[in-house]
DNA sequence: ATCCTCTATTTGCAGATGACAAATAGCATT
DNA sequence: AATGCTATTTGTCATCTGCAAATAGAGGAT
């Protein structure tokens, strides 16, 4: 039997060299924080991930819409529409409910672990010779 | 215009409860470290990624074969069918190319940023209250 | 008034990824 | 020949991601 596959496989740099890439799902929690800290909508949220030391991370206004959308299917949070000096359309303010505290902190117990596999893989990388 | 979506959004655990989640192919960097010791056929890799510390990384066979698939098709492992001291059906035994060496530390130069931002994220977390 | 620009939000889509299930394959026992 | 173990391969589907573009309202310029 051949040897095929399903997908053309791992991302691609614009120079066609591979490029490795980042945690799933990151921007979730980073929004759930800044919710934490006050409410907000999309837009302000989007250059408060960029406070957060996320600029190197890739980021689409999109994507946080997105996010926020199901966030709010989810429980995790709540909207209002808000006329408030904003040139633009009407803009959607989020706030967190408690259920979307909760899930915040599982997100972070979360990350901790993945920051534990980390660090075991840096361990394991660094005892290696790379002459 | 209706606010919709579309796709479902946010995994969930076995109790519908949401399930935050992971590094990106992260199973990817953990097989060129395992192929940067020594070359390995795909089983073999299974296991050796339990000892680098993924025992609670979710790991499914399938996803490692196809890693190395695709590994393979970019050059950055070399392949070859062994008939060694196997039960089951013929093994492949891979191993590291010089590319795939240089996409090691790619990677690891990656993860490091990503750590980074980890651990920026931990400490805009650990800075708000949570009584 | 019309056009442009800036702020914001929403939508569409194609390709990538991950989780799960199942098929396939060969050897060794029973 | 049936079962069990080691190993590899394939299929499928539900998401997830990145990119592009459509939409929307306010203010300012021509």
């Amino acid at each position: 039997m051949g040897r095929r596959r399903h997908g053309a496989g791992m991302g691609m740099g614009p120079g066609g060299a591979p490029r490795p890439r980042r945690i799933r799902r990151f921007v979730e929690p980073a929004v759930l924080l800044l919710l934490h800290r006050a409410p907000a909508h999309g837009y302000a949220l989007l250059e408060g991930l960029r406070e957060l030391g996320l600029e190197e991370y890739p980021m689409d206004a999109s994507a946080i819409y997105r996010i926020l959308y199901d966030l709010e299917a989810q429980g995790m949070v709540v909207s209002q529409a808000s006329r408030e000096g904003s040139a633009g359309p009407p803009r959607r303010v989020y706030s967190l409910t408690s259920q979307g505290d909760a899930y915040l902190n599982a997100w972070v117990e979360d990350l901790r672990l993945t920051d534990q596999v980390l660090h075991n893989f840096f361990e394991a990388y660094d005892a290696q010779d790379h002459s």
